[in-house]
DNA sequence: CCGATATAATTGATCTGTCAACTATAATAC
DNA sequence: GTATTATAGTTGACAGATCAATTATATCGG
């Protein structure tokens, strides 16, 4: 008759409060990401973006990257890393010349506002990631977050099923 | 004077280790959302932002919310809620009224068609949301996620300081 | 009632992200 | 060598998010 819940113990199904976990965890991390980057972009005038190209780039030998190369880095799909890069060039924190290798490609470098752009913003954003994450956690939570995405990640990674 | 190369950091330190677990969890969990996005979109229609106002407005009295009383509840500013009902108007899934209390005001409900397409979508995203995210997780690292959250939030809520 | 101010919601500009279509060059096959 | 295919990158169209400015109505102090 009586095959689950409701009858005894229904106070709250198990369901429930792993969906209310799921919405308190990506709400969260949701607006974590979003006061890191509004932090950077008041503090720099960089977006989390613009900071990841920089980031590779100044990385990268001699600063500069081909366009797939930059793409791969940083893990974005080449028309997305294109548009930005437009965006990126008209404010002058990057160029683009024609490869030597392959004149399809183009090869990418910060220019010197670049450079000098991505080498202020970094000190504050570090500090910024330590004051809303590492320092907001206990030792053993870092722990736990790394382990939890290692678990998510492979689960992504291994598709659907 | 120097290059940019490591000499005397060969030690694994603490700093880069949990520079590392945020760069883990921060892009585990974009790919995370990115991901239950991308299905939801292509197995019902729906962006995440129709799915919350959709759900937020069945979830009322009346399945009838004014405007700001929505953008309330789902967390958004405003403007953003504006601009998104215009599209999901044109798209036929909401309707705006004048409030009767307040001429100022809008009410939204969905219509047949937004309210049929909230039914259709809602079982495979929360199908989805248990696939990618609950049972990829131990019951111990769904606590601990949930933990993390509550220590991420309070964090932020706190303030700067 | 009147003027100041607060609230409700929209609008326009701009930046960001995705998708599909496109151009151009390189590499491979025949 | 030429045709085919792969690779590099850009472009246009559109959905989405943010910010500042704007419109319209409500409310409150006098």
């Amino acid at each position: 008759m009586n095959d689950s819940q409701a009858t005894t113990r229904a106070r709250r199904s198990p369901a429930a409060d792993e969906l209310r976990t799921w919405r308190n965890f990506i709400e969260t991390t949701d607006e974590l990401r979003s006061t890191l980057a509004s932090r950077l972009q008041s503090e720099s005038g960089l977006s989390t973006g613009d900071y990841a190209v920089l980031l590779a780039l100044s990385d990268a030998e001699n600063r500069t990257l081909r366009s797939s190369d930059l793409a791969s880095t940083i893990g974005w799909a080449r028309s997305r890393l294109s548009h930005h890069l437009g965006r990126m060039e008209r404010r002058g924190l990057i160029r683009r010349e024609e490869a030597q290798t392959d004149s399809r490609g183009a090869e990418i470098a910060p220019t010197p506002t670049g450079t000098e752009a991505f080498r202020a913003a970094t000190a504050p954003h570090l500090h910024a990631i330590r004051e809303l994450f590492i320092d907001a956690l206990t030792p053993a939570q870092l722990t736990a977050a790394d382990e939890i995405a290692d678990a998510l990640s492979a689960h992504l990674k291994e598709g659907v099923h």
